[in-house]
DNA sequence: ACATCTTGGTTCAGTGAACGAACCTAGGGT
DNA sequence: ACCCTAGGTTCGTTCACTGAACCAAGATGT
């Protein structure tokens, strides 16, 4: 959104967040990185967002520590971008977020969220109603729903078609 | 953002959330809205936006079902826009991302919000730690903090110097 | 030795959205 | 008759997003 100039006159947090994640394409891949997602190649596959932007974006997040960028392999040199702890604070958001799309603009359930331990759903705020407690972002499993498209094109949709837990690498079949 | 098309791909409710409010100024039209703007020349003076985004946004936003244009006076005919249910719906996404904002880019505490029947400061999903329950938003009382300038230029800035409820509309001073 | 593949980008022309200043309109007030 | 207010619309400029092409380093195949 290139934001900065305007939002900094708003004297707000709110304005503030969104100089960081406000631009389009921004919260997208974070929701991404928590489902797993690392690798410039496997956000442009699933995101179908432009090269330039996703680049322009992971750097921006990179910069703002939100993402860590990381070698995952020495030979040839590669690298991941994983999520920092201020990027995996931005989880009740994007929950909430996604809560209220549910709710007012998607007709079938796409995914629900669970409390790894116990299995049972989250409630609004990421709770556990069983355990009473706000369940780290890391023992929250994500279960495919059945509005999902089955048999989807591109690789890191299929592998996101398992329940997993947030966080943890994807694993895209090698075929 | 012109969402549309690219984030209709993403079988996801976050992305579908993202394409009714993800574009540029739209998430802070809405926080105004939840702290008692009304009048398209109060959203003009607050939040600095060019006068033909923000009609497009009322409009998409009414359209959406997010605000209600209605009549507040005849004559003249003059209009308002007022949060629906479903846009004081996004009141925790809201909160959520104003709690990251400050926690992680804001230096001083610019706002507190209270549950106005006990005076408590709310937890971090707006539920009122004294009461044990989620306030309903017309009971979250706003509280300018120490980093707010005192004394700031445009008259709805100023009308929000002063503890209030949210959704209460403002009065500009009539000078 | 050479070509090809993979990963992670950069470059660039075309398009669409945001910006901001100017203008417009209906109704009042004086 | 004139100006004011609220709520817009118009329009030229600027800026960001888009998509296709290109690039480069290292590995792999033949």
């Amino acid at each position: 959104m290139a934001l900065g100039k305007d939002y900094a006159t708003q004297e707000c947090s709110i304005a503030r967040a969104l100089e960081v994640v406000g631009e389009r394409w921004t919260l997208l891949v974070i929701r991404d990185a928590l489902y797993g997602v690392r690798r410039y190649n496997d956000f442009l596959a699933h995101l179908g967002v432009p090269r330039a932007v996703l680049a322009a974006r992971l750097q921006t997040l990179t910069a703002e520590g939100i993402l860590e960028k990381r070698r995952y392999q020495q030979s040839p040199p590669r690298d991941e971008y994983v999520l920092t702890d201020r990027g995996i604070a931005l989880w009740p958001t994007l929950r909430a977020l996604g809560l209220w799309g549910r709710e007012h603009f998607t007709e079938t359930q796409l995914r629900t969220f669970r409390h790894a331990d116990c299995g049972t759903e989250l409630g609004p705020y990421g709770e556990c109603p069983a355990c009473g407690t706000v369940v780290p972002v890391p023992d929250v499993e994500m279960v495919p729903g059945p509005g999902l498209d089955p048999d989807p094109a591109d690789p890191v949709s299929r592998a996101l078609l398992k329940p997993r837990r947030l966080l943890r690498p994807i694993e895209t079949d090698p075929v």
